[in-house]
RNA sequence: GCCCGGGUGGUGGAACGGUAUACACGACGGACUUAAAAUCCGUUGCCGCAAGGCUUGUGGGUUCGAAUCCCACCCCGGGCACCA
């Protein structure tokens, strides 16, 4: 990684554990504890080594597409790296000296540059601004203090604070390159100082963070966009070839004081649920629109106007009666029911519509407009904040009408002219620090030259081994143990042969787990890791399983290091592992995930013990979706052990049937045959999808099937010792994946010399399989009233016929006329009459 | 808060839009036994003597027909979490 540049030195804030005087990953620290030890953790800035996993963060979401993994797998690997896309924007400062180069800029990251035009503060992380401060910005002592405090906050007490927003004034002011407007820039330790630029402009009408931080400290928020919503399904969805016909138009809320109910308008024609609305007449007074609106669609005429809150949305639509696209501007207005008093509404409008009174939860499921949600939202929270998509308003025309990405496009691209704005990609992913200051772990092979710097160890050097001592253990310093370990650290450099020292950082555990699977292919090669040609026969991984735990961090450090492998043409496939499964947590019987303080836990090797290792395997396989947590029951694994008895026993009678004497029962051998290769598909079929459980049902039935008495008695005749035989054997086959040891009993039994595990896997005959009568339910109304036995090949003409005869089907169809009449071939029959009104019971 | 899963009998769980509750556990009844365990046979979604009715978290919708598809909501589990 190193020759390759894409491992450097960085001095981190990291971790630190004071017991084990250690760093520590991000995922071994839980609530601001170890996870091991329960100590907690300290922050502790450390030159580490890093590896550039974000270089390949595009191709690590990318590639997923070309391998099968689990869709909640894949779906938390991209949230993990977090792709966004957005700009970054440049604010020039005011009151500010001795900035970064000068440039008395800040540089701001955001996915919203749409929402620009509201951006009516800046606010820069504690790190950054400590980075202004160690260039010569003389901030005042308050803001001095501010930024040391919070830089130096423990991961617990971020945590501990209930995220209640903190911040101070910074004095300097930004300058808003879209409209030249100057606003403050304040510290706060809600901006991250690792992620994006460290900055960010703050848009508190649009984004809730920034809303909660203006609401606590009273700074303006100013509204940049008007939201926009589209019909894209139902009757109103709009119509892709058609062009929109714009309307100003008013939105009618219109409470009822008394129940605190909404008035609602239901459309009869289409489903559609709404408020009040119309188009404005000219340049109608708003309001006045409004009560006239209210008035003619319901018939309400005493109402008092309560507010006009300034707010605006766009709504488009397909108007069915107009047979247009609309674009709608509604304008919100508030009014309260002065009194209850209507009068009489047109019979045109009563014919379209309803008035209806609702609750705001009602609404919820009531409203079928697009813009529904947004009205509860507002109705229910008065500091809602819409963060969605919109309109860009009050930019003096430049952009205004502009929505969407086309607005951040255009807004963009216009600053980009005078260099105030680019594109920008972003990633949650950080870079992968890779030191560790343990003993254990293979040592990072550097050599630190004080004329070459740091110089990797050569080829032939390789691998840097530890030094065996007698003591491990850490040092005060936060070095590793091994820098105290003289006769190992101190070498001569490669490249001068000076005296130099070697790193004493090690790797961490993830190093050696990131490409195992490269060296089980080839364990005992000493030239290289594997062979070219073994790795070509062996790779991808056809299938790699396991916890939920490790989906993230392991799954994509492998799959980094193997996509650096290959990048350097040491291995053949750009992805490791073809398919990635993960298997469900066995909870204790108690439903509680199984610990020692609980006392819930299963040991199994006492279960092998008592019941073997066979019951155990199956009763894990058994228990339930694989891929889905249950919990332990005592109960069923005795269940399980309980079928394994039975079907060796019943294998133990078929294969002591070797006495072939008389003609074959060849109905017998067709049942059963048919039976063993129904199973035999099943389990084929379930093993491939990893559906074990049912899988297991299969075998159960099967075994069932085989020790009905009427079934058995008859394969234990003599003259049947060839059907009981090929049936054995086939249950056997089916049986050694799941029941191993037992299997390969039974196999030796049958007379097998080689493992029923090397055997080869049974096929069926789908000839076999085919049913020669067939069941069909008949229903009335979609509801079950008989079913029928019938020859596979029967007609539908003739499977109405058979239905329509049925004494049940004529008990329920007398009295009623039969409307349609639905036959699915050689499935079902489904007779639907004029009424669904069932005889009325005494 | 956001992103994933999931919600079906007393229990674990089955079910290409087409007979809901396969398979198993438990429970109940019976056989064998002096007795118990083990084993075997039978019954078992709920209401009802029955005919029949009801039932897949809740409420709507689509369909001849919905556990399954669509919308809204509730609850449980997991992951991420001030990522702009």
């Amino acid at each position: 990684f190193y020759k390759a540049g894409l491992a450097y030195q960085a001095e981190i804030p990291i971790n630190w554990c004071p017991l084990e005087k250690t760093g520590l990953a991000n995922e071994e620290v839980v609530d601001g504890k170890h996870e091991r030890c329960g100590t907690l953790v300290e922050k502790k800035t450390l030159n580490q080594w890093v590896l550039k996993i974000t270089e390949y963060a595009d191709r690590l979401i990318k590639d997923l597409g070309d391998v099968d993994y689990l869709d909640r797998i894949a779906v938390q690997q991209v949230n993990w790296i977090g792709r966004s896309e957005g700009a970054e924007i440049e604010f020039d400062l005011h009151g500010i000296s001795g900035q970064a180069d000068d440039k008395h800029t800040v540089t701001v990251y955001t996915t919203r540059p749409d929402t620009l035009g509201g951006a009516t503060f800046v606010v820069v992380s504690p790190e950054l601004a400590q980075k202004w401060l160690d260039n010569g910005w003389k901030a005042s002592d308050k803001v001095k203090d501010y930024i040391h405090k919070s830089l130096n906050k423990s991961e617990l007490d971020r945590q501990d604070e209930n995220r209640e927003k903190t911040g101070v004034d910074s004095g300097i002011t930004a300058v808003n390159p879209l409209n030249n407007e100057e606003v403050p820039v304040w510290v706060a330790d809600y901006v991250l100082g690792g992620y994006g630029t460290g900055a960010i402009m703050a848009v508190p009408a649009h984004d809730e963070r920034d809303y909660e931080f203006a609401k606590k400290f009273k700074l303006p928020i100013k509204k940049a966009i008007e939201p926009k919503f589209i019909a894209e399904t139902g009757d109103s969805a709009v119509q892709p070839d058609q062009d929109f016909i714009k309307r100003e138009a008013v939105c009618a809320v219109v409470r009822n004081p008394k129940t605190n109910e909404y008035l609602c308008i239901s459309w009869k024609e289409h489903h559609m649920n709404g408020l009040v609305t119309g188009g404005l007449e000219g340049d109608e007074d708003p309001v006045k629109a409004a009560e006239r609106e209210i008035r003619e669609e319901t018939g309400y005429k005493n109402l008092r106007f309560v507010e006009d809150p300034g707010i605006y949305i766009h709504s488009l639509f397909y108007h069915r009666q107009k047979k247009q696209n609309r674009w709608a501007r509604f304008h919100f207005l508030f009014f309260e029911l002065a009194n209850e008093e209507t009068e009489p509404v047109s019979k045109k409008e009563a014919a379209l519509l309803k008035p209806v009174w609702k609750t705001i939860d009602e609404m919820r499921s009531f409203f079928s407009v697009v813009e529904g949600t947004f009205i509860t939202n507002v109705l229910d929270n008065p500091n809602y904040v819409y963060t969605g998509e919109g309109v860009v308003v009050d930019t003096g025309n430049k952009f205004d009408g502009l929505a969407g990405s086309e607005a951040r496009h255009a807004i963009v691209e216009y600053l980009f002219k005078t260099n105030k704005a680019k594109h920008a990609t972003k990633y949650k992913l950080r870079d992968w620090i890779f030191s560790r200051q343990h003993y254990w772990g293979e040592p990072i092979p550097i050599i630190h030259c004080p004329k070459d710097g740091a110089v990797a160890v050569p080829d032939k050097d390789l691998p840097v081994e530890l030094p065996l001592v007698d003591h491990y253990e850490p040092t005060e310093t936060g070095e590793s143990p091994l820098a105290a370990i003289d006769d190992w650290v101190n070498v001569k450099c490669p490249e001068c042969g000076g005296p130099a020292k070697r790193e004493t950082d090690t790797m961490p555990n993830w190093a050696g787990s990131s490409w195992y699977y490269l060296r089980y292919i080839d364990p005992h090669n000493d030239q290289e890791f594997a062979s070219q040609d073994k790795l070509k026969y062996w790779l991808p991984v056809d299938l790699y399983n396991g916890g939920m735990e490790h989906t993230t961090l392991h799954l994509l450090y492998s799959r980094f290091w193997h996509k650096f492998l290959y990048d350097q043409k040491l291995v053949p496939t750009p992805e490791p592992y073809a398919m990635r499964r993960s298997h469900g947590m066995i909870l204790g019987p108690d439903s509680q995930k199984m610990s020692k303080s609980r006392g819930n836990v299963i040991n199994p090797d006492s279960i092998v013990e008592s019941y073997g290792a066979d019951t155990l395997r199956l009763y894990e396989m058994f228990m339930g979706p694989f891929d889905e947590m249950t919990a332990w029951s005592d109960e069923r694994l005795a269940g399980v052990s309980r079928f394994i008895h039975r079907v060796w026993d019943l294998s133990q009678r078929l294969i002591g049937n070797d006495k072939q004497a008389g003609a074959p029962d060849g109905i017998l051998a067709t049942e059963v045959d048919r039976m063993v290769h129904k199973t035999l598909k099943k389990v084929h079929e379930d093993i491939e999808g990893m559906h074990f459980n049912t899988m297991v049902s299969a075998l159960m039935e099967l075994s069932n099937f085989l020790n009905s008495r009427e079934i058995s008695d008859r394969l234990l005749k003599p003259e049947n010792a060839d059907t009981a035989q090929r049936t054995v054997r086939t249950l056997v086959l089916m049986l050694a994946p799941v029941v191993p040891h037992a299997a390969e009993e039974l196999w030796q039994e049958l007379g097998e010399r080689e493992s029923v595990h090397t055997a080869e896997w049974p096929k069926y005959d789908p000839a076999l399989i085919k049913e020669e009568l067939i069941e069909i339910p008949i229903q009335i109304n979609g509801k079950l009233r008989a079913t029928i036995v019938v020859a596979v090949d029967v007609s539908d003409d003739e499977l109405e016929k058979l239905a329509a005869g049925q004494e049940k089907v004529k008990q329920h169809l007398e009295g009623h006329k039969i409307l349609k009449t639905v036959v699915v071939s050689r499935k079902l029959v489904n007779f639907v009459t004029d009424t669904l009104e069932v005889k009325a019971t005494n």
